[in-house]
DNA sequence: GCAGTGTTTGG
DNA sequence: CAAACACTG
């Protein structure tokens, strides 16, 4: 009956009575129902649970303050439990280069298997992928498992086999599939041996001047699977079934607030899955329409965090490239001031202030009000939606890559199925819809406390008397908007008519191109992280030290807090790449070829603004033909997305780390060659040469 | 009065 | 995309 995860690898003759299994965890910090750890423990060899510490592997993704401190008590808990379970501490690396550290792991510990479980972000693709090539290279053998999904991004599919590019037809299809397997308890005994001399890296997770705030944080938060699961019982106990009514107000005391836990895989989706599953049972016996309704709405919750991994599966771009491709071509404003005055909450919209004024000081937002402060970021100032993804990952305590680039890109107007670019949210409308009473607003913005609710959403409307009355003198101790609405609402009109412009002019081009034979066209290079956001290339090297140095501590604090910029209008210098490919390696550290071989060169290159391309002579483009069944599909109207590159074809040009299970076959749609590997092209392909199992392959065998 | 169509909205 | 709403004849 035991699972026996069929033999796959290289050095299978390692002695049975030594078996000895290296448990790699990252995201998935529990003991419940998590795959790679059960089938490690099942073998009733030994265990070995690691932690490898390596942040300078995600560039400019390096985690923020509150992210980091979260992890660290995550980890200690995750510790504690192992232990209780009988197995040895939580060993732990620190290092930059996590295959390396890896390997290091096992050979010191004499393991011969490597279990662990799947990210789907485009950073632990491509290391995913590299640790089962190497690792197997050294005859261990590698299993990866499904922990984080409902479902894998590859089991969903349309009719047509094809992967989905709406939300709405994404999960209604998800919700008629199978029921996910049930969540699976934690191991009775964990076994792990003698690693007396197996030594674990002291792992850093904050400096000095960050310990006194993250002292504040363990106040409203308890990190940890069990408490995860505390706060998950809480919630389906007390505000589920209010959840329809509530889920709109500002206020948090509503939501789940469940999404810390399940971005470091604290809390089992599965398990929540089922459990709410079975809360909407009882309540439609009971008529409880309210309460059934609830349960629909925080399952699609749930089902757009399922959707973010399946994009950025799908698209490993999506976190820095529009999914619609003519966006590209909007001429964002690149005004530093705006931005500082956005995130200092000093825009003069009170809700967008007050959220941004939270945001700030807890690290949490409600959902709503990240949309409005973000919609107000994109369309009013028409700042890079980029940079204030990379803010919201730098502040947010459950700063996740996949949900915010799909939470960006829903609002910046970037997706089939996302808003309309042109439509301008209200803040001051809004703010009567999520916060009536303005309680919200007075909480954290003091200076408006006094003002009566009538005004308290446009205070810039109120007669002079009123503002006195309240001690508000606008333009001194709280602004005027910054932007008004209907010259924001000009602008944007400007901007779209100039983005189809240029979106022809790079069709035109590109047909050009294309007659060559060549893979030229202007793609439009990324706009920069301010120097601001940047600050993480400094800090990192004060995490490598084992003492922490303060000197670029005071930075950091400074930043966020006091308006204290160099206010130099950056335009982003605008090259043209010479080639797909390439334009992106030198953007970012995502590799969207498979070439790993280039990977020391590219992590060289990656600095954060457009360096220039490199041509390493791959070259494709004709996936303008194959792909235009699935732009209509897509709802993509093919004026705009003919000629233009972006879309499905290209994106996919990471090679997952695990071998998905046999694809139908048919062939894809928008694979061009050898070198243009999609998503689904892969799917087709079959990496042999590392044959490893999903969960669901697992627990079939078992 | 209300079925049928268009429009908004919300993930 | 689909539900909710608004408007029309």
């Amino acid at each position: 009956m035991s699972a026996s995860p069929s033999s796959m690898s290289g050095g299978a003759g390692a002695v049975e009575a030594a078996m000895r299994t290296v448990v790699w965890f990252r995201r998935d910090l529990r003991v419940e129902d998590n795959p790679a750890l059960a089938a490690a423990a099942r073998t009733a060899g030994e265990v070995v649970p690691a932690y490898v510490w390596a942040p300078e592997e995600d560039g400019p993704y390096y985690p923020g303050r509150v992210s980091r401190w979260w992890l660290s008590q995550s980890l200690k808990h995750l510790d504690a439990s192992l232990r209780r379970l009988g197995a040895s501490r939580l060993v732990t690396r620190r290092s930059t280069d996590t295959v390396a550290a890896l390997l290091e792991l096992v050979r010191s510990t004499g393991a011969t298997h490597l279990f662990f479980n799947h990210l789907y972000d485009p950073l632990s693709l491509v290391r995913d992928h590299r640790v089962k090539e190497v690792l197997a290279a050294e005859g261990i053998t590698v299993q990866s498992f499904n922990s984080d999904l409902l479902y894998e991004p590859w089991e969903v599919l349309d009719d047509d086999g094809c992967p989905f590019t709406m939300f709405t037809p994404f999960w209604n299809k998800c919700l008629c599939m199978v029921d996910p397997a049930a969540p699976m308890l934690p191991p009775k005994r964990i076994n792990s041996g003698d690693l007396s001399r197996c030594p674990s890296d002291e792992l850093i997770f904050e400096d000095e001047s960050e310990r006194g705030s993250n002292a504040l944080l363990a106040r409203a938060w308890s990190p940890g699977w069990q408490n995860a699961d505390k706060a998950f019982a809480a919630f389906i106990n007390g505000p589920l079934i209010d959840y329809s009514v509530n889920r709109k107000k500002a206020d948090s005391a509503n939501t789940s607030l469940l999404s810390p836990y399940l971005h470091f895989g604290e809390l089992s989706v599965r398990k929540v899955f089922h459990q709410v599953r079975m809360k909407q049972l009882m309540w439609s016996n009971e008529n409880n329409h309210d309460g059934e309704e609830g349960c629909s709405l925080f399952l699609r919750s749930i089902g757009l965090r399922e959707y973010s991994r399946y994009l950025a599966f799908n698209h490993p771009c999506s976190h820095e490239k529009p999914l619609l491709s003519h966006l590209r071509f909007f001429p964002w404003v690149v005004n530093e001031v705006y931005f500082k005055v956005w995130r200092q909450g000093r825009t003069g919209y009170p809700l967008v202030d007050a959220g941004m004024r939270e945001l700030w000081a807890t690290g949490w937002l409600h959902d709503r009000i990240r949309v409005v402060v973000s919609s107000f970021f994109v369309k009013v100032l028409q700042l890079p939606w980029r940079w204030g993804m990379k803010y919201f990952w730098d502040t947010l305590l459950d700063a996740d890559l996949e949900s915010d680039a799909l939470g960006w890109q829903y609002i910046s107007g970037s997706l089939p199925d996302g808003r309309e670019l042109d439509r301008i949210d209200n803040p001051q409308f809004e703010g009567y819809k999520f916060d009536p009473y303005g309680e919200y607003v007075r909480r954290w913005l003091p200076e408006l406390a006094r003002l009566p609710t009538e005004w308290i959403h446009h205070p810039w409307d109120a007669p002079e008397s009123v503002l006195q009355a309240a001690g508000i003198e606008l333009g001194s101790n709280y602004p005027l908007p910054i932007v008004e609405l209907d010259e924001a609402k000009s602008r944007l009109q400007d901007a779209l008519s100039e983005m189809w412009e240029l979106e022809a002019a790079s069709r035109a081009e590109m047909e050009n191109g294309m007659e060559e034979g060549l893979g030229e066209s202007s793609d439009v290079p990324l706009i920069a992280f301010p120097q601001e956001l940047q600050h993480m290339e400094v800090d990192r090297e004060q995490f490598r030290a084992t003492i922490p140095t303060p000197p670029t501590a005071g930075r950091r604090r400074a930043d966020q807090m006091v308006p204290s910029m160099t206010s130099s209008f950056v335009r982003a210098e605008t090259e043209l790449s010479a080639d797909f490919g390439n334009s992106e390696v030198s953007r970012q550290e995502v590799p969207s070829q498979v070439h790993f071989q280039q990977r020391v060169e590219i992590r060289e290159e990656v600095v954060n603004d457009g360096t220039a391309a490199r041509n390493n002579g791959i070259q494709h483009q004709q996936y303008n033909n194959q792909n235009t069944q699935h732009r209509a599909r897509a709802g993509i109207a093919p004026s705009t997305s003919e000629a233009s590159s972006t879309w499905t074809g290209r994106e996919g040009g990471v090679v997952p780390v695990w071998s998905p299970p046999a694809a139908s076959g048919h062939s894809d749609p928008y694979t061009a060659d050898e070198t243009e590997i999609s998503s689904r092209s892969y799917l087709d392909r079959q990496p042999q040469s590392h044959r490893l199992m999903n969960w669901s392959q697992l627990s079939q065998s078992s």
